[in-house]
DNA sequence: AAAGAAGGTCACTAGGTCAT
DNA sequence: ATGACCTAGTGACCTTCTTT
């Protein structure tokens, strides 16, 4: 008696109806999700997601967690779909939360390769980190990626591509998006410098025969450019979305390609929208000055591919995780 | 035309808007339990429930009589919502002194089977029990379950159950919870040993072959935990609310477990905040000494399991009732 | 046409409000 | 204190859309 159908991992009460939002789950989770994407009728509460009873907030921490993703599709340049945007960019922002907790608070016991977290369809599980854990550089490079890379495998497209073109696009934009976050989150703690959580450097210290100009600009160049845009968060996170659906990347299919341009015009049409509504006549301006931001993007990602270089033949490569090798 | 609702059964007056906590009634009665709950202001009236006009206190009885149950939804953690755990522990000890004048009082002529009470989804229907009627120890075995089952299906969870998983777990709860409910009597009336209201033994007096403290130890163990831990009956209340939830009685489907894992957690979490704000520091300690009584109400479940063995084996079987078989 | 997922609808009930 | 009425969250069920 009674086969059925798996029960719901997020209410543990029903039965799963299927996908919905890109998690198996059931209708009455399907709905609340939707409609808290909606309403944003959320209290914060400060066990995330533990407190099973009827918690709004722990419910919609477990939706987040298992990866639920709302994605527009009407065109969002509607201004009677601007819910739409709030509904994305407020799932976006839960998700980020997300990021930057584990980021501050969790660790990984292993050393996957990128396209061993690719072919996972599930979120990557990670562990609290045990009070006094010692992060060092390598550490920080590790769990970085690890956080950006849990938070790309959500986004709808991600799901929509063949196994290898998911490789391709992990592989190639994770390491962009984390330093976009870095330094992100310099600009929120008015930093000039790029630094980890708990202030430490992300160059290590004996470099030597290279120029300090040269180090400098790693450190500072995007925080300066993000801080100088005043970016806000709305727009970091919609940006970094653009910026991952960048269909340019190698390796990638024509179909793969096909759909990364399908997600990028949506997420773009998305950006444009934010600004066209919060700078009004600035808004086209303001839209392509952000744009701006990829090359500079591409720059430091550059220079630190230098420098990684440079550091390994000198034999002080800092890490050896096989997320930075392979 | 005029079908309309059927008539509120607890005020007979206006017609019924649905399901309010539990019970078929008006919106007007469904207030009247809520504030009533919340305020506590009623006055016993020794007519019980008979003096249905103006009566605040017989209007109440009804509604506990009807089944009427408020379950706690918000943390009763948060100091905020103290209010929650007094409302809850004021309905059960409603719901408990039906069960207590019920036992006293009261009769039922017939001999139904767990199924048929788990079966119907209205009380059972008690019937005064004649002055000078003969209690001897099956009857009071007979009645003792049948409050204790009248009792347990009024919780909200037992109404979520599916048919089978209410049945197995009325038939594996129902008499721990009537032993535990016997201690508390023994208790509260400072008696060392179980007996029944009328002041008789809970064991036939003829068992040849059987240690006597054997026998001593199921009339006086359970009673002697709980005298010791000077247990109140708030605690009493709610450690048998947390008993009742027990996902681990055998029969019950993987949905029921999880149904009744989290209203197990509602009540314990309950007994928990009421550890704290009764003993302070000592709150966490008593939590867990209350808990362990469970291990003392198994042990003597199968203490009595074992002798109603040995004497049905030696032809002394105490009760036929079909509770008690099947 | 069949299946799977997004989105819409509506009956239901806990809890709040306010004139009496 | 009461009860008629209101509000909001919920989830079962339905429709629509897309893909194969």
């Amino acid at each position: 008696m009674s086969a059925g159908a798996p029960t719901c991992s997020i209410c543990n009460a029903r039965e799963t109806t299927g996908f919905n939002y890109g998690v198996l789950c059931c209708d009455a989770c399907k709905m609340f999700f939707r409609r808290t994407l909606f309403v944003k009728n959320i209290n914060s509460c400060h066990r995330l997601g533990e407190c099973i009873r009827k918690c709004r907030s722990c419910r919609f921490q477990k939706c987040i967690q298992a990866g639920m993703v709302f994605t527009p599709t009407k065109n969002t340049l509607e201004p009677t779909n601007n819910d739409q945007l709030s509904a994305f960019l407020f799932n976006l922002a839960h998700q980020e939360e997300l990021r930057k907790y584990q980021l501050v608070n969790c660790w990984y016991d292993g050393d996957p390769t990128i396209a061993e977290i690719a072919e996972q369809n599930a979120p990557i599980k990670f562990t609290k980190r045990p009070d006094g854990f010692p992060m060092n550089l390598g550490e920080w490079i590790f769990i970085t990626g690890l956080t950006s890379l849990n938070y790309l495998k959500k986004f709808n497209h991600v799901n929509m591509l063949n196994a290898s073109d998911r490789h391709f696009l992990l592989k190639y934009s994770f390491y962009e998006i984390s330093i976009f976050t870095d330094s992100m989150r310099a600009c929120e703690r008015k930093e000039e410098s790029i630094t980890f959580p708990d202030g430490s450097d992300i160059i290590s210290e004996a470099v030597p025969g290279l120029e300090m100009s040269f180090l400098n600009g790693i450190r500072c160049r995007l925080a300066a450019r993000v801080n100088d845009l005043k970016m806000t968060k709305e727009e970091f996170l919609l940006l970094s979305a653009v910026f991952f659906c960048n269909p340019g990347f190698p390796g990638i299919s024509k179909s793969g390609c096909d759909i990364l341009s399908t997600y990028q015009k949506i997420y773009s049409s998305a950006l444009l929208q934010y600004c066209l509504v919060t700078y009004q006549k600035a808004g086209p301006t303001r839209f392509t000055d952000l744009l701006a931001v990829f090359q500079v993007i591409i720059k430091m990602r550059q220079d630190l591919s230098y420098l990684s270089t440079f550091l390994s033949i000198c034999g002080f490569a800092v890490t050896k995780k096989k997320l930075y090798n392979c």
